[in-house]
DNA sequence: GTCTATACTACGATAGAC
DNA sequence: GTCTATCGTAGTATAGAC
């Protein structure tokens, strides 16, 4: 059984069984958990099905420490900008509003960018039928990052009510999570085959606009 | 091999059929194309996995026919308003905005309703890897709303150009779509254990206030 | 039309060599 | 730590009885 999950979570797993993992998270994106087969992520990784066994335990061990990486992954991306609003908070509604489209920026690239398709759909699986996995997630990367927009839309729309505001990050963040759930979509609304760079950038300066219309205290009646 | 997928499509299929979708589009939504088995979607619709090759001719042609069926569900959903529109052409910026306000909250409501699942995350399955299933749900029912939708808001936002205008209707999509699509999020954020009504109707409230903001020519900068 | 029986392939897990 | 070999189970598809 060796080190186990432990070893995915501080990073610093064997080069082999990060391959695996590697490996493991286009399978199972593609496939699920009981679609994909331990053999070809093995095959893939350029070894063999017990490597598996050795290193994560099971299948399942595997799964759970793709998505400790994963939540690694996403992590790294919002960290840099979450830790400075932390450290630097904001000191008016101008403020925090400006932080909150950053933040919304940020997690719409990330949203957009290749390399997320693959954390992405291992996410929505989860999304839709949660396990162990996704609280792993969830509490990792999601909760902070939620806790803080909470407090900046607090600040940035006061008149509105606990509740109402929840709903508003939610909204938020549908926008941005849309270009990538339903990228199918996106491309045949904007017409063009694949998400290039100069529909990507209207895609995120359209999505600006509308967030700074939903996050200022506008005429709303 | 039967009629074949003609049987579903026109909604005519036999009962052994008809039940083996319904089996089918929870285990495909559940598993995945590949993690579903054709015996337990035969065992539970209380036949054998022979009568799956007699009436779609193979595991695929099963996954073709649910995709028709659920396309035909959905388009239920969305037509009698649809069609509404598209006979009582919207008089003024004031009826476009109304009307589309009615397709997103018929949409919205349609993301929370509890049937909705199944259907969605087949849907979510195929909006990350579209295979012929996808084509056949986006023409029959996705592309015919999507139309009027942009007709609509060319009417309601005229000043702008017609790209900020798609990608502003798929914002108004994501903030619809993310209630079913992120709803292990959306649970916790809303800070229930699962949706009710109140939190529902507080969510279609919150979605209907954002998209007439959007919705509105306001003093954007 | 619906069933049983079966051919063939692939699955996850484990044991044991090195 | 990584390999091969193997066990028991489950997968799809097909042939043929009724």
């Amino acid at each position: 059984m060796a080190a186990m999950a432990t070893l995915a979570e501080s990073s610093q797993a064997s080069p082999l069984a990060q391959r695996l993992i590697d490996a493991a998270i286009d399978q199972f994106a593609e496939a699920g958990f009981a679609g994909a087969s331990t053999r070809q992520i093995a095959r893939a990784s350029g070894t063999n099905m017990s490597s598996i066994t050795y290193h994560f335990g099971s299948k399942e061990g595997l799964y759970l420490a793709c998505a400790d990486y994963i939540a690694e992954q996403i992590g790294a991306v919002h960290q840099p900008l979450h830790e400075h609003i932390r450290r630097n908070p904001p000191a008016d509604a101008e403020a925090a509003r400006t932080y909150l489209l950053a933040l919304l920026e940020n997690f719409a690239r990330f949203m957009l960018a290749p390399h997320s398709q693959r954390l992405s759909q291992f996410v929505a699986r989860e999304q839709q039928r949660p396990t162990e996995a996704f609280e792993r997630i969830y509490a990792r990367v999601m909760a902070p990052v939620l806790d803080t927009a909470l407090g900046l839309v607090a600040i940035v729309r006061p008149s509105l009510d606990e509740r109402a505001r929840r709903v508003l990050v939610m909204n938020c963040i549908g926008m941005a999570l849309v270009l990538r759930i339903a990228r199918a979509c996106v491309s045949r609304v904007m017409q063009v085959e694949d998400i290039d760079s100069a529909t990507a950038e209207a895609l995120v300066a359209g999505l600006r606009r509308s967030a700074l219309t939903l996050l200022s205290e506008g005429p709303n009646p």
